[in-house]
Formats: C-alpha cells, sequence, structure tokens
DNA sequence: AGGTATTCCATGGGAGATCATGGGAAGCAA
DNA sequence: TTGCTTCCCATGATCTCCCATGGAATACCT
C-alpha cells in the first residue's frame, strides 16, 4: 500500500500565482513518481475538465497512469471513452514542484476557478483536489453537512461503508 | 487477533500542543503499523471529520487501511462515498509519536474542540477518541447513562452481544 | 516489612530544521 | 523594449528533535 494524500489546508497564492503544495502531500507525489530518479523534480497531473468543474483534481504520475490504462480498455472511439479522454488527456497538466515546493497555477486556471489570493487544499483517496475556499464551502462542505444531517442526529457515518469480503479481511 | 485499545485516562496538553498518548495505548498503535519496520517511529491516524464532529477518532495505520479498503469498495462518485472520502481522506492527518511518547496536536484541532489544558482518552474496539473533558461529560457520559436508563433497571448491557458463530467460539 | 534502587512516565525548555511566503535577477517571447 | 516566467536567495514563524527533570510505580534487597 503506497503514501495516500490526507487531511486540507488553506494556502495562499501570491501575485506570480505561486502556491505552496502543502508539505504533508509532497512526500506522497514525490513516491507516486517513477520519474524521479532521472534527477528531474517532483511532477504530478492537474485535471481542470469541463467547463462546469468548479475545482482542480490532483493525482500523482502513478494514479494518473491507472487511469489512462483503464481508459485504454474501453471502446475505441465510443462516446463514454472520449468524454474520457477530454477529461483526463485533453483538460490536464502536468505540474512541476520546485525546490521550495511550490507550483505556479497559470492564469487559465486562476481564472478558471475565479480564484483569489487563496486556495483550499483536500485529499481524497488516490488524489486531492483544489478550491476556491469560497466555492468548496458553499457546495461542498454545505452539502456533505447537509447529507449528514438529513440522516439524522444519531447517524454514524460508519455505518455507510460495506463489510470487506471474508477473505481480505482474513488476510489482515 | 490484535492488540485492542483499552480503558481510558486524562492527560495534560503543554503550550506546545504535546499530548502523552496513554501509555496503555502505545504497543497498540506500535502493533498497527507496518511501516514501523523501515525505521520509522509508530505513528496513527486522527480522524477529525466535518464542522460538526466534536471529538476526534484515532486509528491505527492497520485499522484506516482497512477502513480505506472498504470505502474501494463503493461506487465511484456516490453521495455515500463522498463523504466518507471527504471524513476519512479529507478530515485526517497522520502522526507519529516521538520518543517520548507525545505527538503534537496541531492548532488547528485544538481550536476545533476549543481544548484547553486537558484532554480525556476512551478505547473503542478498534479505535480511540480524544475528547475535550467537559465535552465528554456533557454529551457522551450522560447519553450512555441514558441509554442506560431507558432500557430499565435491571438491564444487563452484555445481553445485548449476539452469539458468537459456533466454529468462532471455538478457534478462541 | 521497611526502605532503597530502578524503571517508566508525564512534562518542560532550547537549538536547529522545515515551511510558507516575499522579492529580485536572469531568461524568454511577443 | 515590455511583459511574463523561471530560478535563486531571504526572512519570520512554526514545528521537530533532543535533552533534562521530577514524580510515581515497581522491583529489589536486607
Amino acid at each position: 500500500m503506497s503514501l495516500r494524500f490526507r487531511g486540507n489546508e488553506t494556502q495562499g497564492i501570491d501575485g506570480k500565482g505561486r502556491v505552496s503544495i502543502p508539505a504533508d502531500f509532497r512526500p506522497v507525489i514525490v513516491s507516486g513518481d517513477h520519474r524521479m530518479a532521472q534527477g528531474e523534480r517532483p511532477s504530478f497531473v492537474i485535471v481542470y475538465g469541463t467547463r462546469s468543474q468548479n475545482h482542480l483534481k490532483c493525482y500523482t504520475l502513478r494514479e494518473i497512469e491507472k487511469i489512462e490504462a483503464r481508459i485504454e480498455l474501453m471502446d475505441d472511439g465510443s462516446d463514454d471513452r472520449e468524454i474520457l479522454e477530454t477529461i483526463f488527456h485533453g483538460s490536464a497538466m502536468t505540474v512541476q514542484l520546485g525546490d521550495d515546493g511550490r507550483i505556479v497555477l497559470p492564469a487559465k486556471l486562476r481564472t478558471k476557478l475565479d480564484l483569489g489570493d487563496k486556495i483550499f487544499f483536500i485529499a481524497g483517496n488516490d488524489h486531492f483536489k483544489m478550491w476556491k475556499p469560497e466555492t468548496y464551502d458553499d457546495f461542498e462542505n454545505d452539502r456533505t453537512d447537509a447529507l449528514l444531517r438529513e440522516r439524522g442526529d444519531r447517524f454514524n457515518p460508519t455505518s455507510l461503508l460495506p463489510k470487506l469480503p471474508p477473505q481480505a479481511a482474513a488476510a489482515e
């Protein structure tokens, strides 16, 4: 099992569009970058997606390659495959971390998210997301809270988890 | 069967946010940490959850990975999965035990729980929880008592336990 | 049993490393 | 040139790591 992204963080964006990647995320990016051995600096992939996507989704090189492999399993020329190729190939970019752990967020993306001088990072399973803080609060945070609330006071999210298949549980 | 957390304890928080993990919990954390072999120090994961969560839930690495594996069984992009990812990936952090058995509780979490200079630990099954002592008294202690009371005077909690399936009971 | 040594534990402080962030100079493109 | 990008250096603030202390609990000795 490889390193995972964990946690969330708000970081500043300076006048040059530079953003510090949260320090906790950096080792994960490094460990997901196979090319590093050749003296390159660690990099990862930002998927900005279609017009309606209001956040950026970031994958390690290893993870994005897994996704690409899954796309290649799909039927050539199918609509579904086209959609995924447009998102993951056509609307994505590779960025490099500087020695100081920062990236430059291109003006195009800052405009797309309507970013000010702050950006919000939050870890997912195999990726992390970057949001305009206000957008996250309005859409995501409130939505999660609402979803939790509508299940009632005593609701324990852990109860949503499916059971592990018996042999996997035993392997532990 | 691995070691389990047991008991409860109130510990101090010093000016730097340092907290001694109860000595009884430490061997359990160590035994749940696979990476230890590589010379790392024992670590575990604190899940602090969404705004409404008024305590911290702490899992060994082994246990959190079980949870992550269960999340991965869920449908990509479903609401339920999003909630769990937000909680277990987006609102969690890995902490390392120092040689002296302490962790640093970041200011962010101390603020979230409104902690003073004391913190209350209580063991669960595969995890332990950390509470602001006063909050625990107000919410949890009272709640458990109330739940017990509403079952009547003679109620014996052990009667809630399901029976072990016969072969598992024998294996023990 | 009484007293003493030893270990483990909780807690505190200081030096050095890491991190977020800012600015200037050098390279590049229009 | 003019504007933009990349690289390098600088600076507080915070966080880590290491060392020190005193107390409690346990083991040990006589």
